[in-house]
DNA sequence: ATCATTGTTCGGCAATACCGAACGGAGATA
DNA sequence: TATCTCCGTTCGGTATTGCCGAACAATGAT
């Protein structure tokens, strides 16, 4: 290996195995991950005996395949007691979600999408399946948007992807898009990832004044933005719930 | 090392770290993980550059201290996703809550205790925590007495903590509760967790008749057991449910 | 019945990752 | 302000560690 930095193989190697056992559905077994690793059987197998054994992935009895293991949904919850912004935030997010009567949403940049740390339900139905820890698109969302407005680095996304015909998928009119919110301060998804839906955000910044998250509202277009536009109100909503976030991490 | 399994050294680490990071709420700095683990500072360094470098840890930049990374939210919701138990009972756990009017949960046995692996909200009211990924004492609620009931290996738990005054501390008492429970097909928790909580659990069964996972109901006591004991209409819900999402399973 | 898979085992080799001491900076104490 | 302690980090020698490739048994498809 050249250059980057020493780091230890074998656990490099683990974090792979789960990476790419997450990625899809399905369960994968020994020799089909060791094709895709490019490493002998043996080698994963070694892994894997061990990923098991601390309940990282757990081993299919009757097929001998390898699937995530409960210990990981364990571990990803317990990153939501120490994520500090959540912690401040959940309060202000049931107090959004009253005053707009649509579902709330908070979420962080990670790996260029938009990583969903809370998610507060509409208050009238519910049938709503649950998004947290869920990644979605940075381009196609209200939320994503705020973050790449105030993201230091430049935004190495992956091609733009359609969600819908609406979808920004020019990485130009994104960059006069993302000028656009951040210098008003808030952002909005016109449709962009769902066809009759939209939503609006807002950033939460530290006290340092950078942005580390963003929290927002989304509901049907009928009511968000009956004239084309979203409504003043519900900006303000979101801007000043966002504000009182960033305060709270502030203090 | 003596007898057990080959298993590999640094990734047993790795995820010894993990665990201890989300055993607290706070974060960890090197030397006291170091002392934790009975380890050299150096090694443990080592393990958790590699870790930061997977996204599975965060470094906090001020104090230099150690947190779990967002990554591990990633692969925990993509647990859910994978969880055939999950996907199958999703559907039937909605309309248990339209049916009931009360809050749905649904877990598995995981080191002892429950693991909820879904949570649908109370109709009505929003403002309600999301509990997915948390830990539920096992002996002090419906759904873990259901899976510690059809467990067949013996409870290896800890000492019965008491959540409540009616908690059940006793472990013969328990051990007569279980058999009662494995008996009539379903089990209740009257306040043993939370003082005016009542929960009502049904087990879940895979073709082979093993119980992997529960689904049950959990409010306020005046609704679910007005007259001292689970009302039978919540009771026969809650078994509907369960039996209809272990068809799903046989499938 | 044959063949091509699968997951698993095992032993030898050497590359690997562990270790302990040393470094520089931050905080607390006096 | 000077001292001291504790922090996270770096580094290089060493032998322990875990990687590898071939052989194995069991399974499923042809």
């Amino acid at each position: 290996m050249i250059g980057v930095a020493e780091t230890i193989q074998s656990v490099e190697r683990a974090a792979a195995i789960l990476r790419l056992l997450a990625s899809g559905t399905r369960q994968l077994g020994v020799a089909e991950l060791a094709r895709a690793l490019g490493l002998p059987k043996g080698t994963l197998h070694g892994i894997l005996r061990t990923l098991v054994h601390v309940g990282f992935v757990e081993q299919d009895e009757t097929t001998g395949k390898y699937r995530l293991g409960a210990t990981l949904l364990h571990l990803g919850s317990s990153y939501l007691d120490v994520n500090e912004l959540r912690a401040r935030s959940l309060n202000w997010a049931d107090g959004l979600a009253v005053r707009s009567r649509e579902s709330v949403w908070i979420g962080t940049l990670h790996e260029g999408q938009v990583l969903v740390i809370h998610h507060v339900f509409r208050p009238d139905d519910s049938m709503q399946v649950l998004q947290v820890g869920a990644h979605l698109p940075a381009h196609a969302t209200a939320l994503g948007k705020v973050l790449l407005a105030g993201d230091p680095y430049g935004e190495p996304l992956t091609p733009l992807a359609p969600c819908t015909k609406k979808t920004i998928v020019d990485r130009d009119a994104l960059d006069r898009e993302l000028e656009l919110v951040a210098a008003r301060g808030w952002a909005a998804d016109m449709e962009e990832l769902e066809e009759g839906e939209v939503s609006i955000a807002a950033p939460i910044k530290d006290r340092r004044g950078v942005v580390v998250g963003a929290i927002g509202i989304r509901g049907a277009i009928e009511r968000l933005a009956p004239h084309g536009e979203p409504g003043r109100d519900y900006v303000s909503y979101v801007r000043d719930a966002a504000r009182a976030v960033s305060r709270e991490l502030a203090r």
